[in-house]
DNA sequence: CTATATTCATGACGATCATCATGATTGCCG
DNA sequence: CGGCAATCATGATGATCGTCATGAATATAG
């Protein structure tokens, strides 16, 4: 049962993108090979054909998902009012991958973390440029404290089991950021 | 092979003791049982006679952890500088429970997610009594706001492969809470 | 058009793990 | 002080999972 080339290559991208949503919605664990391949429309058997190791799926979707989020490089106030709300709290499927997979990648391979690494430093780069009013070292201050508080705040109000309180936590960090940026730029 | 009701007790506590660092290190899925019991002292077989299941253990080892963690109380910007030290973030056996395992909540029980929860809610007082100078309404966003930041940070320094960039995130991240706090306390 | 190489399906293997059964040791109550 | 009951050790079981072997089907090179 051999396919064309290009359907090969659709097969792997088939993979790497609903890979990408699993591991962002029940994290690196509790995602089986055989699940992802199914849900690719697939059977277990081609998998070790597209990727060396479990480990070597991971690394490259991280590569993949995060190289495809260039958010964030608009307006900075708007990206935090989408990034911290309900809805991108209750969408981890499909929602920042920093923020579904920051956390698991301490227990992953060399080549996540440096997969990781790369995501992480340009999306800072991205939020400095948002923010083109301030001089470059109250810049990088403020997009580092506002992208560890953006990611933060939806890590704990998605662990939060009442609403209310996990409403909160998304809408005074939304409140803090926008102060703490509106102080510096009027200093 | 009994032991006395006093030696149980103490079986008890070193158990949780033990799983709070593991799964703080590790992850709840990279622990065994078998492992847990053997860094106690024990052996799997006796498991089953304190805890009725792993998720069970989870659950108490958080309510446990969390309960036991009361950091915070004191100055809020000596809390966040020994927070987001180096030293914190190489440390995540011994650290913050929430932020060595906030992330991983989402996929546990909901007697996890109650016990992450109520911890969270008192973290966010203590930090709040920690800012009495402010009013309440500044007081309850900067306290959320910073404890925000703190937990993004650490995860995200944990998680970069790069030992520059990931001072500079802690660094950084410190210096954004503290502009932010004192710019409020001054309005 | 044919031979070869390749992609995927089926199925199996070995390891890990949560959980349970059994039994030995021995605290502890009467 | 003797018998009951509880605690832990040993060992087994069933399920899950990563990985690999084999074979069928066919795209593609020559």
């Amino acid at each position: 049962m051999k396919v064309s080339r290009e359907q090969m290559a659709e097969n792997r991208r088939r993979i790497l993108e609903v890979a990408g949503r699993l591991f962002r919605d029940k994290g690196f664990d509790a995602v089986s090979v055989a699940e992802v391949m199914k849900a690719a429309g697939l059977t277990h058997g081609g998998f070790y054909g597209h990727f060396s190791s479990k480990d070597d799926l991971i690394a490259q979707t991280l590569a993949d998902v995060l190289a495809a989020d260039s958010t964030g490089g608009g307006d900075l106030r708007a990206y935090a009012d989408a990034y911290l709300s309900p809805r991108h709290r209750d969408n981890a499927a499909g929602g920042c991958p920093t923020a579904g997979l920051v956390a698991d990648i301490r227990h992953q391979t060399p080549a996540a973390r440096s997969a990781m690494t790369e995501g992480l430093r340009s999306q800072i780069d991205r939020i400095g440029k948002a923010l083109p009013e301030l001089d470059p070292a109250d810049r990088r201050r403020a997009a580092i404290g506002s992208w560890a508080a953006m990611v933060g705040a939806v890590i704990i109000a998605r662990a939060i089991d009442d609403p209310a309180l996990s409403d909160e936590v998304l809408e005074q960090t939304r409140a803090w950021i926008d102060d703490g940026i509106s102080q510096v730029s009027a200093r």
